[in-house]
DNA sequence: GCGTGAATTTTGAGTAATCAAAATATTGAT
DNA sequence: ATCAATATTTTGATTACTCAAAATTCACGC
């Protein structure tokens, strides 16, 4: 099978969808797949025995989908042309960080080699996209950080966010609204099990409290 | 039938094809719509008869195809993709001309309103693409000037380029080398008929010979 | 160990787009 | 008017991708 959009799609949600797995476990379940690709599950696992033939996953019938060397290269640079774009719309198209993502979704599959170049050069070969996601290198290369969330970084310390792992724009205007962006200091002043919350304080001085789920999508260096 | 990419290159093709016409003579031949897509035959009057189905194109066995206002509409918003994508190149990304076809065939399809709309702006909302090409306006207007070419225009009289009506980079590249690009002064000396050629004066001193074929693929405006 | 519920795979079928090659229609020349 | 060359359409198949629903397998509790 050659390399269409649909393959670079499974291949991408694939290394997402392994990445978001607790460490250790390197199989996607073909269940969890197929939700994020919206298609049905068995034409999930159809077109992973076919990307299988092709060398690109390692599939083991009923626990799951893994990258090759290939397919892991592969899925690297469309994750590249995706993080690229996004950075290049906000950057230089002036677009929204909320707005984005639909667009490079279609970008990513049809940017070509010397127009991400170009786009590469003129963001100055960046390592980061908006949301804060590592921009894999030109030979497929992910360095990612390991990094806490504010559920699991420590208390009343200075943290600065790194990273937003939900692309829906809602939240992430949220995000913004609250100062919480990729850069910004936050402190984690409490943190009630029982409540499932977490409460919070940014660069000003009223303190905001969110839900667990919340915060475990924004990812932050201990300074 | 959806509103697929075949779609908007059937109905891109149609449109350049009929306006290559001789005018009055508005039906597109079947075989010059699958030479301009690169399928078979066969393939194109499968998909016309479905184009037709959806009252994007009227379609005569044997006879051909033309556009309908629906299919009219469609295909100009596809050219205005195109053509301000390729401006767009050119101009921001600071691509070379004879290099930005092959991109915006692919960006064309997939560029998004709202990202189609900064671009017009960061344009000033340009009225040509870089090789003299109109840009269809948003609702799909699109006005084609009356404009010689080197083959019909007043001999030993100034001229300007305004147009090139062939994306090939190897012509393009020429075009450029010797003066002839979108803008530029030229004046026909003579013509030979019989050598079916052309021999123009550009701004230098020095003259060139073109062959008839090339010179009218040069539209030009009569000052 | 056995059964139940959930996850997964299989099966059968459909759509969009394509091709090669056979069949048919059109056109122009004699 | 007929015939040959050319253009077009039809036919039968193929590929990539998808779904719904039936069949299977897995994993867990008892």
């Amino acid at each position: 099978m050659a390399h269409s959009s649909t393959v670079e799609n499974y291949l991408k949600e694939v290394y997402l969808g392994v990445s978001r797995l607790p460490p250790g476990e390197p199989l996607l379940p073909m269940g969890q797949l197929a939700v994020a690709l919206r298609v049905a599950p068995g034409t999930a696992t159809t077109m992973v025995k076919a990307l299988a033939e092709s060398g690109l996953v390692e599939y083991e019938p009923y626990n799951g989908v893994r990258l090759t060397a290939a397919g892991s290269k592969l899925a690297a640079t469309v994750l590249r042309r995706h993080r690229l774009v996004e950075l290049f719309l906000v950057q230089v198209m002036g677009m929204r960080w909320d707005e984005v993502h639909d667009d490079a979704e279609h970008l990513e599959h049809v940017v070509s080699d010397r127009l991400l170049d170009r786009i590469d050069e003129m963001l100055g070969h960046p390592d980061t996209d908006p949301h804060g996601d590592p921009i894999p290198g030109k030979e497929g290369t992910i360095l990612e950080r390991h990094l806490e969330t504010l559920l699991t970084c420590p208390v009343a310390t200075q943290v600065v966010v790194a990273r937003v792992t939900d692309q829906d724009p809602v939240f992430l205007r949220f995000v913004e609204r609250n100062g919480l962006k990729p850069g910004e200091l936050v402190e984690v002043e409490a943190r009630d099990e029982a409540a499932d919350a977490v409460r919070l304080r940014g660069r000003g001085d009223t303190s905001i409290t969110i839900g667990a789920r919340a915060a475990s999508k924004l990812l932050v260096d201990i300074r």
